[in-house]
RNA sequence: GGUUCGGUAGCUCAGCUGGAUAGAGCAACUGCCUUCUAAGCAGUAGGUCAUUGGUUCGAAUCCAAUCCGGAUCACCA
């Protein structure tokens, strides 16, 4: 049980028997007492002031005189200021913390909750490479599931690839048009980029018949709509849905190389998944559904056909779910998607990473889906984050303000490079691990910016000031580490056994103290991360934990402590810190590297 | 217009289940490398927590209104 946890039963079991008044140990506020008073934690008694109407110093003084006496093995010393009660914790509380963790590799790990959890995360079209935005829902995704992982749940990572459409249909007959029977190979491009070009170049000459036509005197809207080169797409689409061979040819080789592109930047940027559903294969889903919603009289029918459901009662619109012609539309696929997941893995949860954008159609699919009694329903969650912006205002394709990802990858790698050369510490290192520790920095600097940051929120992404490797950045907190991995080393690997004892006389200084706290904490930070589905709780947590360690580094030695017991203790921290640190960032998806 | 998310230091962000004097990083300024890695540490300066009202012993935090900004309200996905 953390320490805060005990703190708030004994409490509530103190007030219990002192005023014969029951309160629930959660509704008690503890904080971490501020640096300008005496004790370690502190709990805030306004909140019951009222109820005993007994004023806060009386109420103050009796619950601390109580919990020193009779949990003498938590507390040692108390002080009441105004409403606030200041506890100091026992020091052995701190030691055992330590002796019993500092060896742990697995410290932060909550038991099994034997529930299973999906997390539907990156979800491309493949018309393009990826860009910032994906990089960010791909950041997210994976932590969000290793975060899961680590509180105790069975995670199942899946992907929804959108392999079909009048996007993909339009990049197709732009190579046609203007390929020549180019390749990837043959022009030495990332199979995803390559594809990319295509699309470009099809709206770049769709552009251009709209002007013409519009030349010809053909009004802007009806250019749009009749220019050549699209109506092309769309009967290329139509063959597709037909099944006609030679389009399915060219789509199956054209979404291979996109494939294999996307594979080289998955890879790169640490993300995969147990399972990939292909919108061709899933699009015609959740028809039997509509069926159901029918009969069930969720759905009705109007005069053309076409199906409906009225959400006006709950506050939303009337949504179609079914077209006059019987096709489905966007929400039916994944109303249908949903049920064979649940089928497929009988999730209690299942975590869709999608932009906020996206928030409406999330409301109306868990909506649906639990008018139709779904079991999939309940556990419907959307993880919606916000947009990475520019500082000139938000990403646009068409004005090729786009941050490509395999782009923005290899320039933080170039930078990572950069900066390890000026400092020139690893230039023993060989050519393959000077190039892993690059990618290590440069990627963990991306992952943290983009992770440190509460997902909800959209946020602005500086090229020009690219990002930063000092202060709350990733590369700090891998610079921490390898600072730690270098003294152990230093000091010859030696680390204290697990019967390690202390003499009782010890006590911890402020720093040492400090330090000792956070990292008591790193549990229910963890915990936290879960509940809220929030990487930034993490990453913000780990960051302090770095920086409290940096201040005790820089205040104390480890290695030329002032006494055996101390280098012991010091020696305790450094690892229990590098283990809290690597175990954090691995959660977020960052390697921490032993020297840099 | 309806719904919804946001507005905190020059910039990027924490803090929001109400609690002590609102915190980090960057940028600026001052110190600190013959002592465990200076990608670091210590310090200075920087705030009308969008505005107004309300609830309360106590409001950045809750409520209401207003202003500003984003998203969304497709027989697109």
């Amino acid at each position: 049980m953390s320490v805060t946890q005990q703190i708030k039963t004994a409490s509530s079991e103190s007030i219990a028997i002192l005023f014969n008044y029951t309160i629930q140990p959660e509704s008690i506020l503890v904080n971490i007492t501020k640096p300008e008073f005496e004790g370690d934690y502190t709990v805030v008694l306004f909140a019951f002031v009222k109820e005993l109407k007994k004023s806060p110093d009386l109420l103050g003084n009796d619950l601390g005189i109580y919990l020193v006496e009779h949990y003498s093995h938590l507390f040692t010393a108390f002080n009441v200021v105004k409403g606030f009660l200041n506890l100091t914790i026992n020091n052995t509380i701190w030691l055992n913390f330590l002796t019993s963790n500092y060896l742990n590799e697995s410290f932060g790990s909550l038991p099994s909750t034997s529930s299973t959890v999906m997390v539907e995360y990156s979800s491309p079209n493949t018309n393009k490479p990826l860009h910032l935005g994906h990089l960010r829902n791909n950041f997210l995704g994976r932590s969000i599931a290793e975060i899961l992982k680590i509180t105790g749940n069975k995670v199942v990572k899946t992907c929804i690839v959108n392999d079909r459409g009048i996007h993909i249909c339009k990049s197709m007959i732009a190579w046609q048009l203007f390929a020549n029977g180019a390749t990837p190979e043959s022009s030495h491009k990332k199979g995803d980029h390559f594809v990319g070009d295509y699309y470009v170049k099809f709206n770049d000459e769709f552009k251009l018949q709209v002007e013409q036509l519009k030349a010809k005197g053909i009004l802007q809207e009806e250019a749009e709509k009749t220019a050549p080169i699209l109506l092309a797409a769309q009967q290329m689409l139509f063959d597709w849905e037909e099944g006609n061979t030679a389009v399915l040819d060219l789509w199956t080789k054209m979404n291979e190389w996109v494939y294999k592109g996307f594979e080289v930047t998955y890879t790169k940027i640490g993300t995969d998944f147990h399972k990939i559903y292909f919108e061709s294969n899933t699009y015609l889903l959740g028809k039997d559904l509509v069926e159901k919603g029918l009969k069930d009289k969720v759905f009705y029918q109007k005069e053309d056909g076409s199906v409906w459901i009225d959400l006006t009662t709950d506050g939303l619109d009337e949504k179609l779910v079914q077209r006059k012609d019987g096709t489905s539309v966007y929400i039916t696929q994944d109303i249908g998607l949903a049920e064979q997941k649940q089928k497929e893995f009988n999730a209690n949860q299942s975590i869709y990473v999608v932009g906020d954008e996206q928030n409406y159609h999330f409301k109306v699919l868990k909506l649906i889906c639990q008018k139709l009694q779904l079991p999939s329903a309940d556990g419907i969650f959307h993880l919606s984050y916000g947009m990475v912006e520019l500082p000139t205002g938000k990403m646009k394709s068409r004005e090729g303000t786009v941050v490509d990802a395999d782009d923005l990858v290899d320039e933080m790698i170039a930078i990572a490079k950069q900066k390890t050369e000026e400092l020139g510490k690893v230039n023993d290192f060989t050519e393959a691990e000077r190039n892993e520790l690059y990618e290590t920095l440069g990627l963990g600097a991306l992952k943290f910016f983009l992770l440190r940051v509460d997902p909800k929120k959209k946020m602005v992404f500086n090229p020009e000031e690219s990002i930063d490797f000092h202060g709350f950045t990733g590369p700090f907190i891998q610079y921490t580490h390898a600072r730690i991995k270098s003294i152990l080393r230093k000091m010859n690997n030696i680390t204290p056994t697990s019967s390690e004892k202390f003499e009782s006389s010890i006590s911890l200084l402020p720093l040492e103290r400090n330090l000792t706290i956070e990292l008591e904490q790193f549990p229910s930070v963890l915990k936290d991360a879960s509940v809220e589905h929030d990487p930034s709780k993490l990453a913000i947590y780990i960051f302090y934990v770095a920086k409290t360690f940096s201040s005790f580094y820089n205040e104390h030695s480890i290695a030329n402590a002032e006494s055996a017991e101390k280098k012991k203790l010091r020696l305790m921290l450094a690892l229990t810190t590098a283990q809290v640190i690597k175990t954090g960032m691995n959660v977020l998806g960052i390697k921490v590297p032993e020297r840099m």
